[in-house]
DNA sequence: GTCTATATACAGATAGAC
DNA sequence: GTCTATCTGTATATAGAC
C-alpha cells in the first residue's frame, strides 16, 4: 500500500472514530462537520476527501458495524427462539441490548435521521420493522406453532422495538464505562429484568402469583 | 377590544394553526418559520409580533392543549387505576392514545424537540417521566397493595410510554380522518388492543391460555 | 493528502415603510 | 399590525496553495 493511501486509510479512521464520539456527546443532529474533523484532529476540507456528506460517513458507519460486530447478531441464532420462554426471551433482548449499547453512536444516529425525515416520510417506521424483522420471525413461527399471541407478529415485534430502542436512547449513558450502570441511576442488569419481565407476563404477572384460577383475593 | 387586537388575534390563531398543519406534515425540525408565515397567508416577520421563537411557538401550543383538552386527562380520573384489571389498563391506554391522537402536531414536536438536544442533555427522559408520571402513581399504588411488579414502577412506567409515544409517531397517519385507521395499515383499535394485551399479560399471554400450573405441556 | 481561505445557501431575526 | 427588504449568523461545500 503506498504511503498516501496509509495516510488516507488513517485519516478516515480518525474521521470516522471522532464521529463516533461526537454523535454519543451531541447526537446527530447537532454534530456539525467542523465538529468532526476538530475532534479527528484535522481540517474542515479534508473531510470531503473521504466522504460526500455526514448522511455518507453515517452510511460508512453502519457498513463497518454490519461487517465486524455482525457476529453478535448472526453468529448466536438458532432458526428460531420460542419468546415464551423466559430464558430465551431475556437471552434475546440482552443481545439486542448489548448490540445497542456497543453501538450506541450508530444507533443515536440512525435514529435521529429518521426521526429528522419527519413523521410523514414513514422513515421511522421503516427502521422499526427492519430493526425487528428477526424478533417478528420467532414471533411468526409462535404463531404457526399454536400459541395465542397478542396481536399481529410484525406490530407485536415493533412494539417491542419501539420501547427497547427508545429506552436505549433515553437511558444508555454517554461513557460507556465498562460498569454498566446507566445514566439514570438503573442498571443494565435492573433495565433488561424489568423490560423481560413486562414482554413476557405483563403487569398482571406469572400466573403463580395469584391463587389459580382466582379471580380476586380480597384482602 | 380593540380592532387591531382582534386582528392581532386573528393572526395569532392563523398562525397557530399553520403550525400544527406543518408539524404534523414535515415534523417539527424540518418546519422553518416561514413555512408557518406562509401557510396562514402572512408575510415572514411577522411571526415575531406574536411569537420569539418556534420553541416559544411551541409552549404556547402546549399551553393550549392544556388549557382546552386538559379535561381528558383530569377529568376522568379516579385517584388511581388498577392497571391489571383489562378493562381498565385498555382504558386508560385508549385515553393515552386519544390524546396523542387528537394533539398529534404538538406531541410530534415535543418529541422532536426533546430528541434534538441530543442524548447527553437527558431531555427525552425527562419527556418519558413527565408524560408517565400518572402511570408511575398508578403502578405505586400497585405496589402497595402488594401486587408483584416488573420492576421499578418509573421504569415500568418510562418504558410503557417509550412504546405507546413511538408507535403513535411512527403511526398515526398524517390525516386525521375521523375513520381512524393508521398509515401502515393498522386500525386504532387493533393497536390498543395489541398493545394492552401485551403489557397486561407479555407474550405468554394469559394464565388460562395453558393448562395451570403446566411447566410445559409436550405435544 | 491535507491545509487555509472562501464561496454558496439558507434560516433566524430585525428595520422601516405602509 | 402587517408587509417588504435586509442584515446576521452559521453550516455546507469548494478552490487553490503547500
Amino acid at each position: 500500500m503506498g504511503e498516501r493511501k496509509e495516510k488516507a486509510a488513517q485519516t478516515e479512521a480518525a474521521l470516522k472514530d471522532a464521529a463516533r464520539r461526537q454523535f454519543a456527546e451531541r447526537g446527530y443532529l447537532n454534530t456539525k462537520i467542523t465538529d468532526i474533523t476538530a475532534a479527528a484532529g484535522r481540517a474542515a476540507g479534508t473531510f470531503y476527501q473521504h466522504f460526500a456528506s455526514k448522511e455518507d460517513l453515517l452510511q460508512a458507519l453502519l457498513a463497518d458495524m454490519h461487517g465486524q460486530a455482525g457476529s453478535a447478531f448472526d453468529g448466536d441464532d438458532r432458526p428460531v427462539h420460542d419468546l415464551t420462554d423466559p430464558t430465551q426471551l431475556r437471552e434475546h433482548l440482552a443481545v439486542a441490548w448489548g448490540v445497542m449499547r456497543d453501538n450506541r453512536p450508530v444507533m443515536i444516529a440512525l435514529f435521529e435521521s429518521a426521526l429528522a425525515d419527519g413523521p410523514g416520510s414513514g422513515a421511522l417506521w421503516n427502521r422499526l420493522t427492519a430493526d425487528t424483522s428477526m424478533l417478528r420471525a420467532h414471533l411468526e413461527y409462535l404463531r404457526e406453532r399454536g400459541q395465542a399471541l397478542p396481536g399481529e407478529p410484525a406490530l407485536i415485534a415493533a412494539a417491542m422495538g419501539a420501547m427497547l430502542s427508545m429506552l436505549a436512547y433515553a437511558l444508555l449513558p454517554v461513557t460507556s464505562v465498562s460498569t454498566g450502570d446507566s445514566g439514570s441511576g438503573y442498571t443494565d442488569m435492573q433495565i433488561l429484568d424489568t423490560v423481560s419481565s413486562l414482554l413476557l407476563h405483563g403487569l398482571a404477572g406469572p400466573a403463580g402469583s395469584e391463587p389459580c384460577g382466582a379471580g380476586q383475593s380480597v384482602p
